[in-house]
RNA sequence: GGCCCCGUGGCGAAAUCGGCAGACGCAAGGGACUUAAAAUCCCUUUUCCGGAAACGGGAGUGUGGGUUCAAGUCCCACCGGGGCCA
């Protein structure tokens, strides 16, 4: 940094009690250390010495940071500081503050530097942690360290191991109420399963299912001889395990990873080019590898639903809404057409279990359009093309599909997905759409998934994008069965328009005057047209005048807003539509659509969407209906007939839990010879995850992670493991799992582990937890506390961090935090009632002629705001831009406490914009808030003797500037609005410096002094707490950031007269002085009378008054 | 590609519930103090028109529409920038 502090050549003797950059180092530290050795931020827990119990609470939570190597960036300190002047002022204001600090420690920056230098990485890990905390320190933040602690610390992930125990041994009991009251299911002990079965309260269905006595829909014996499920007796040791396996909210699931058995790891899809590796190009094989899943889908509309009642920016809701993705829609069977099925294939597929009926099931969430269905997709790993390739009927091109099939399977998912040539092959094979009993071909296309649904669809092209492409490449039939009013209104006219108004001289005019009716104001149809022909033939011309005639919408009691028709007009000069008759025949082919090039997926209404009754089935109709109305009732008709059922479902998938990487927590599972996997006692925890020689990965055809290199560490007994006698014989050899947890087991419970961190008996004091958390549960509150709000589900008071976690760690957290709830461990069920996120701080850069970046070290000035790369003399652009090291445009806040000190830091990032906004940091408008601070000392220490300057009279218009800032300020913390609050501290400490002079007494008197110090201390806790100390506070009332917030005298924020505009016709003509709380009869007499008022109003007739007391007053003439 | 957010002076911004657009800070220009400089203090600073000036008048919150007595704020469309997800 090449500035220096303003006054740094100024004659320092001359002021020796001025604040400037060193003074401000040095008072800073002092207090920091003030601080520390006072214990003024250490919050007791209920129950402790000094804990209060008559203050009310606060909990607020910074999101923790990765300790990276790197240090602090600007980016970190702006949430801190937000969170840290709540705290104070919290604080000021009577309440117990719970803010803690901690490290998010498990990572794979430190994984990586050991692989390279084989350093462990609890080594880099701790030395990047006491740099981060002293960094932290030093801009006094008012943190409780003394719960300070890292996810790698051996008696937290103790308890994150704890955590996974109690997730693995419980299931989700659909049936069972949610301890909120909230909603149904829960979660519950495997062992209060294994009670239910043996009681035969529940039994096993034949696919693995649970199966309740007395409910519904299991209760009528069922076909085939089929019963209610198995017997719990009736079941082998094998079946019970799997069954019992299979409930689990942790389990194991195969999923593909894509492993480099070159580089010996699992990479992540952007890793992996062309199916090589990123790093190295070494080739990487798709897997399917045993991981550890979360069942958090049992959980999503729970998830869905308590996102309601949280206080949280409506974009993270919503992107956790969409992520969970919950649809509702129908299942429905499409039988196949078994003629178009070779003899030998149709006779396996009869022969076949029931998993293989002669249909194909799909899910659509638009089953309103089914009339439009004109064809099917299947996935190319659907099991029905097995059986078509082995016996191929007469219309199958089997050496064709067969190519296909085999390269898609090797194709990943996501470029499936990407590919924008739609692919294909037909089947040979058709199915009977239910609705219009018309035979479809079934198509093999990979943009349709396997693991994504049923892996078939029924295709509507006319209204899906995806779809309409597909039918346009392969020549397959569009079908409209949707219009939007527009385009239903152009079919109406077509239909009913007469001879004379379809003639090609009149039909343009007459439909463009018709659609811009209808679309503005939404009137019948039919009604519409009459409007029309009424106008018509009243003008008796051909005529545009632009706008539809006022007057014949007026008739009808219609608005003309909006009503243009030149747009239409120029819209049917590109539709390249000579006739009437034309339009007519796209409507009549239903192929409005098709003639359009797209997808109509706009919405609309249904449309050739009918069939009459047949046999038993009723006669169903949608034509007209929105889609809503149009998908009850359909799914109602499709219901009755058989063919399909309502069906909800969610985007969301289960939760991954395996890492294949060393730096992480082990699980506290292990399996024997069989495979089969047992929990390690809660006695035996932590699992400690050992020490490698060397931490480079070994080179092997099968997924193996780094830990299984700790041999002796993986291969034990299970007493050694410390698994259950009762489970697994003490000699049994067994094998520790060798992936790790995610960097999200961690941080998914944090919040709750501040609450009391030292805790070795639970995961957390229940009393800390229900006191700190604001707990809800009914179990431990009962019914006393039926008058607390029920919309608030408890939780962190202020969680601030970045939006990037909106949907991992907000969505993780959340569901442990349920799972946790329902086993009774905690008292609320989501984790963070109120949470904000910081925006984003960008830095300056500059752009070249050709758009890219160039670092701000090759640009100098050349004239004012003309800057030129110095190599070639090219004008280059200033932009705002992300900050990064390639633009060398990153600040270490380090640097900038050195030249202004913390406070003045603080300030310019509180006062850089508002908190949630993107703003770019700009190092030229630090000293603004260094000057103010200077003042703010100057106008009350004496900058020679360094006493203070104090008033011996209270001036009673500072007293009123100074009790509206403290109003401001109090309101300004509380909405995390600071730029605003330090706005007007600003503005008080000017009119006190004019107020003052330079020299002699102050302009605040002792008790305004005081209380401008304790307003400031929040924002400037250092200066604020030195001059409290010159003015001998801290010895006889401790210091000031343990005061009480001034109180404000409500009659100081209103003044006797306000000054007023009076407009008219919303025009300022002149402004009035009025006393506060004049009645609006006196203002509005008082502005008739004034003289510029009616100049303006000229005369006119006076039509209306309006007059918002204490604000204006609009005179309508 | 989807979702979300944001466009206000030369710059960062304010306007909290639809009611005086530009508080506060930076930068710039002018002045005071000073041998000089720094620091500090005072004044000007959205723009156009008229005026010597005091002052008066008009326009103005990305663009185009709409709702309203009144729109930076609400609605629709578009343009531009950014973020997140894929």
């Amino acid at each position: 940094m090449s500035q220096s502090a303003p006054d740094s050549s100024s004659r320092e003797s001359d002021f020796p009690h001025r604040y400037n950059a060193a003074a401000a180092d040095q008072l800073e530290q002092r207090w920091q250390g003030y601080w520390e050795s006072n214990q003024t931020f250490r919050q007791p827990n209920p129950g402790e010495a000094g804990f209060d119990a008559s203050k009310p609470k606060f909990y607020c939570l910074d999101m923790f940071p990765y300790p990276s190597g790197a240090g602090l960036h600007v980016g970190h300190p702006e949430g801190y500081t937000a969170t840290d002047i709540v705290c104070r002022y919290k604080k000021l204001k009577g309440f117990n503050v719970l803010h803690p600090m901690g490290w998010d420690a498990f990572g794979l920056p430190a994984e990586q530097y050991a692989i390279q230098t084989g350093v462990h990485p609890a080594f880099t890990t701790r030395k990047a942690v006491d740099n981060f905390r002293r960094q932290l320190k030093r801009f006094g933040f008012c943190y409780d360290w003394s719960r300070e602690f890292g996810t790698i610390d051996e008696d937290y992930y103790k308890w994150t191991q704890w955590i996974f125990l109690q997730v693995y041994n419980s299931w989700f009991d659909e049936e069972a109420e949610s301890p909120s009251g909230l909603s149904k299911g829960r979660a519950r002990p495997i062992s209060d399963l294994i009670s239910q079965l043996e009681s035969g309260a529940i039994r096993v269905g034949p696919s693995g299912e649970i199966v309740r006595e007395g409910l519904s829909g299991f209760a009528a014996p069922l076909e085939g001889g089929m019963n209610l499920g198995r017997a719990w007796h009736e079941l082998t040791q094998e079946a019970r395990r799997l069954f019992i396996d299979n409930q689990r909210l942790a389990y194991l699931g195969e999923q593909t990873v894509n492993w480099c058995p070159k580089l010996g790891t699992v990479l992540a899809n952007d890793e992996v080019i062309d199916g090589r590796s990123e790093r190295g190009g070494y080739p990487v094989l798709r897997k399917p590898l045993k991981q550890w899943m979360f069942r958090i889908t049992s959980y999503a509309d729970r998830l869905l639903e308590q996102l309601g009642r949280l206080d949280w920016p409506s974009s993270t809701r919503i992107q956790q809404a969409e992520w969970i993705g919950k649809s509702t829609g129908a299942e429905v069977d499409f039988d196949i057409d078994g003629h178009s099925l070779s003899l030998q294939a149709l006779s396996e597929l009869k022969s076949a279990k029931a998993d293989m009926p002669l249909t194909l099931t799909v899910y659509t969430t638009r089953p309103d359009t089914i009339f439009g269905a004109t064809f099917m997709v299947i996935a190319p790993e659907h099991p029905l093309i097995d059986h078509v390739l082995r016996h191929p009927s007469s219309e199958t091109d089997a050496a064709a599909l067969g190519a296909y099939v085999a390269k898609a399977r090797n194709t990943s998912d996501v470029d499936r997905m990407e590919g924008k040539d739609k692919t294909g092959v037909f089947s040979g094979v058709y199915a009977i759409n239910p609705l219009t009993d018309e035979k479809i071909p079934v198509w093999v296309a990979d943009y349709v998934l396997m693991g994504y649904g049923t892996g078939a669809i029924m295709a509507v092209p006319a209204h899906d994008e995806r779809d309409f492409e597909f039918a346009r490449k392969f020549n397959l039939p569009i079908v409209d069965v949707l219009y939007p009013r527009t385009a239903l209104a152009m079919k109406y006219f077509c239909d009913h328009a007469t001879e004379a108004e379809g003639n090609d001289s009149v039909w343009q005019q007459m439909l463009a005057d018709y659609l811009g009716i209808v679309t503005g104001e939404s009137p019948d149809l039919a009604k519409a047209l009459e409007v029309v022909r009424t106008r018509r033939a009243s003008s008796g011309s051909n005529e545009s005048t632009g706008h539809i005639d006022a007057a014949a919408l007026d008739a009808i009691g219609m608005k003309s807003r909006g009503a243009i028709r030149i747009t239409w007009l120029e819209a049917f000069a590109s539709m390249d539509i000579a006739t009437l008759a034309q339009l007519k025949h796209i409507f009549d082919r239903r192929g409005f659509q098709s003639w359009r090039g797209e997808a109509g997926i706009a919405g609309g209404v249904a449309v050739h969407s009918s069939r009459p009754a047949k046999g038993d089935l009723p006669a169903v109709s949608l034509d007209g209906l929105s889609s809503d109305d149009a998908i009850k009732a359909i799914i109602a008709w499709m219901e009755t007939a058989g063919v399909g059922t309502a069906q909800t479902r969610f985007k969301l998938r289960d939760w991954t839990f395996s890492r294949q990487r060393y730096w992480g927590e082990p699980f506290p599972i292990v399996f024997d010879e069989a495979g089969n996997h047992y929990p390690v006692g809660e006695k035996s925890l932590p699992v400690i995850l050992p020490p490698l020689n060397d931490y480079q990965p070994e080179e092997s055809d099968d997924p193996q992670p780094l830990l299984a290199k700790a041999r002796q560490w993986t291969n034990i007994t299970a007493f050694a493991a410390g698994v259950d006698p009762n489970i697994l014989a003490p000699e049994t050899p067994v094998r520790r799992e060798t992936n790790t947890m995610p960097g999200s087991a961690g941080s998914s419970w944090y919040c709750i582990r501040y609450c009391d961190p030292k805790n070795s008996e639970r995961l957390v004091g229940k009393e800390a937890e229900r006191y700190w958390m604001g707990g809800i549960d009914k179990r431990l509150t009962g019914d006393a506390d039926g008058e607390k709000d029920n919309n608030q589900l408890g939780g962190v008071d202020l969680y601030i961090g970045g939006n990037e976690h909106a949907v991992g760690h907000l969505l993780y957290s959340r569901f442990w935090h349920n799972v946790l709830f329902d086993l009774g461990h905690l008292s609320t069920p989501e984790p963070f009632q109120k949470l904000f996120h910081q925006g984003l701080i960008t830095s300056f850069a500059y752009q070249r002629a050709d758009k890219t970046i160039i670092a701000i070290d090759e640009v100098k000035e050349v004239a004012d705001g003309k800057f030129v790369e110095i190599v070639n003399n090219q004008p280059v652009t200033p932009i705002v831009t992300k900050m990064s090291k390639r633009y060398k445009n990153v600040t270490n806040p380090d640097d900038v406490i050195n030249e202004y000190g913390a406070d003045t830091f603080r300030l310019y990032e509180m006062y850089m914009g508002p908190l949630e906004a993107t703003k770019p940091w700009n190092t030229k408008d630090i000293p603004g808030l260094f000057r103010f601070l200077q003042r703010a000392w100057r106008v009350l220490i004496d900058e020679q003797t360094g006493q203070p300057r104090l008033a011996p009279q209270e001036s009673p218009t500072l007293e009123k500037t100074l009790q509206r800032a403290i109003h401001k300020a109090g309101q300004d913390f509380e909405r995390l609005s600071f730029n605003t609050a330090i706005a007007s501290m600003i503005q008080l400490v000017n009119e006190a410096m004019s107020a003052a002079g330079e020299k002699g007494p102050g302009a605040f008197s002792k008790s305004q002094a005081e209380r401008f110090c304790i307003m400031l201390s929040p924002l400037a806790p250092h200066i604020a707490e030195e001059i409290w100390s010159r003015m001998g506070l801290t010895q006889s009332a401790g210091c000031v950031s343990t005061q009480t917030w001034p109180a404000v005298d409500e009659r100081m924020l209103v003044d006797d007269a306000v000054e007023i505009p009076v407009q008219v016709q919303g025009k300022i003509r002149a402004r009035l002085m009025v006393p506060t709380g004049a009645e609006a009869k006196a203002i509005e007499s008082m502005a008739l009378a004034d003289e510029a008022v009616q100049k303006a109003i000229g005369g006119k007739p006076v039509k209306k008054i309006i007059v918002v007391p204490g604000k204006m007053v609009n005179v309508v003439v």
